[in-house]
DNA sequence: TCTGGGGTCCTAGGACCC
DNA sequence: TCTGGGGTCCTAGGACCC
């Protein structure tokens, strides 16, 4: 904690609302709901004239359909608009301080402590103040609540106190007159389940939390967060303020307007998903190892799967792959309401291109380089069937062997999965790492030539892979 | 017509390695 | 041949935030 008032957070308020009445003069002094309209859609910002019904962020818009009054306007979210807003306010503030953390497309905190600025209470007021009017000013009416305080949890909390438009000032040393008082759902981390937890003891304030021993706390919410409340309680926050965050997952998912059972259709909609996401970490410059899915059943209960691989990619169609193959391992029988695609365990950098040359030497598989996909002709036995074994590289695994007969469909060994495509050539897919054997047979005769093939990685192949699917290459 | 979409962080358990 | 302990990676789930 600082010894000024040197940390600024600035919330747009109803920020969504705002720019659909800045933009619209109708709307201006009338509810305005902004969120889904379709049967599932939740509200995303209520104006303040709507909140004045109960309307608010996160209600079921069914639900703030009923609440509001006739003549308010439902809105689909316009987002290019809210972002142009955003970059507006967020240029302002970097001529503030050059040490701006983004929070959100509405929230951000400053640091004042690396200007010139005057740090007094007095001062920073006069800088909150005139912030707030060239805020105003800059983006045609959208307005911003200001708090300002040693520690980003009083600035926040500060900025919340005197919505909307409101400015408020913590000095140094009055913390925790301000904290105490209010409900511990005004911490940052205290949502619904630890709201309740503390309530069953008897916390209701921040100061009811402040007496609960730090032991008690680490009982109820384990260490990390038993800690950070013990801490927050006490208004000791010393978090710097950041202004560059690296990305750690890109996600995409998608609410159903009826629930979905067609295994068909859930691929397809898993293969679109997978798409979003490539195309967003292909414009992020990113790539990830870990592919999940999420899938939220009929009766709102959610699964996910995870399968992390050797090698980062980028490319839709092998999340797409994996997906699939997560999704396969859940029981969607009974209806799905939401299916999302995400990838995570990021890379800044695509790795692809630093392995994409010829194949290395087998002993660069093992902790080296791996090589790229495997191919090897099917039409060496014309009409014949392929055996073919699948070697992990590690060597206590070398039991576990995968035989196939008939490489059309696929095989799960190993995590490995074997194919061919109509041209005659097959492919051995997956992330590990080895030695593939293939063994040409005649039909029902002595085995035929043997080769062997080193296993690499689908992902650094550079051809397009064949369409296993059967159903053609998901679309853009 | 209850419950969006994009994220972050934490925990717990198991595998694996030394 | 009764078995320890720490570190790391991975997966699944949950709480939380805007």
């Amino acid at each position: 904690m600082r010894g000024d008032p040197s940390i600024l957070h600035v919330d747009l308020d109803a920020m969504f609302a705002a720019v659909e009445q800045r933009d619209k003069v109708s709307l201006r002094g009338k509810p305005v709901v902004v969120g889904g309209l379709a049967g599932r859609g939740v509200v995303a910002t209520a104006s303040y004239e709507a909140r004045a019904f109960g309307v608010h962020s996160a209600m079921p818009m069914s639900q703030a359909r009923r609440r509001s009054p006739p003549g308010t306007a439902y809105l689909t979210p316009r987002f290019p608009a809210y972002k142009r807003t955003s970059e507006v306010v967020m240029r302002l503030l970097g001529e503030v301080s050059p040490l701006v953390e983004q929070v959100s497309i509405d929230e951000a905190y400053v640091d004042l402590a690396v200007t010139g600025h005057d740090l007094s209470t007095a001062g920073v007021t006069e800088l909150a103040r005139q912030i707030k009017a060239e805020i105003a000013a800059a983006t045609g009416g959208v307005t911003g609540s200001i708090g300002a305080a040693s520690s980003k949890l009083l600035a926040k909390i500060g900025s919340d106190l005197h919505k909307p438009d409101g400015l408020t000032v913590v000095p140094a040393g009055q913390e925790l007159a301000v904290l105490h008082p209010l409900p511990v759902s005004r911490l940052g981390g205290v949502g619904p389940a630890t709201e309740q937890r503390l309530r069953r003891s008897g916390v209701r304030t921040v100061g009811d939390l402040a007496r609960v021993p730090l032991d008690d706390l680490v009982d109820w919410f384990g260490t990390a967060h038993g800690q950070g409340l013990f801490r927050l309680a006490r208004a000791r926050d010393d978090r710097p303020v950041v202004s560059e965050r690296e990305a750690k997952s890109v996600s995409a998912e998608e609410t159903f307007d009826v629930d979905l059972t067609d295994p068909v259709r859930l691929n397809r909609e898993l293969d679109l998903l997978a798409a979003r996401v490539a195309g967003r970490l292909r414009a992020g410059g990113l790539t990830g190892r870990t592919v999940n899915i999420k899938v939220r059943h009929h009766d709102f209960t959610t699964v996910t799967r995870a399968v992390t691989r050797d090698q980062p990619t980028d490319d839709g169609r092998l999340v797409a792959q994996l997906a699939r193959r997560l999704l396969a391992e859940v029981d969607t029988s009974s209806g799905i309401r939401l299916l999302g695609v995400g990838v995570s365990t990021l890379a800044d950098f695509a790795q692809d291109d630093l392995f994409s040359g010829s194949f290395p030497e087998l002993g660069g598989l093992f902790g080296g380089p791996v090589a790229p996909l495997t191919e090897f002709p099917v039409a060496e036995a014309p009409g014949a069937g392929v055996a073919v074994e699948v070697l992990p590289a590690a060597p206590p695994m070398a039991e576990e062997v995968a035989e196939r007969r008939d490489v059309a469909a696929p095989v799960w060994r190993t995590g490995q999965d074997v194919r061919h495509d109509e041209h005659g050539v097959g492919w051995v897919w997956g992330s590990g790492l080895g030695l593939v054997t293939v063994r040409f047979e005649g039909p029902l005769t002595a085995p035929g030539p043997v080769r062997t093939f080193p296993v690499g990685d689908p992902l650094l192949h550079p051809a397009d892979p064949p369409d296993w699917t059967g159903r053609g290459t998901p679309g853009r």
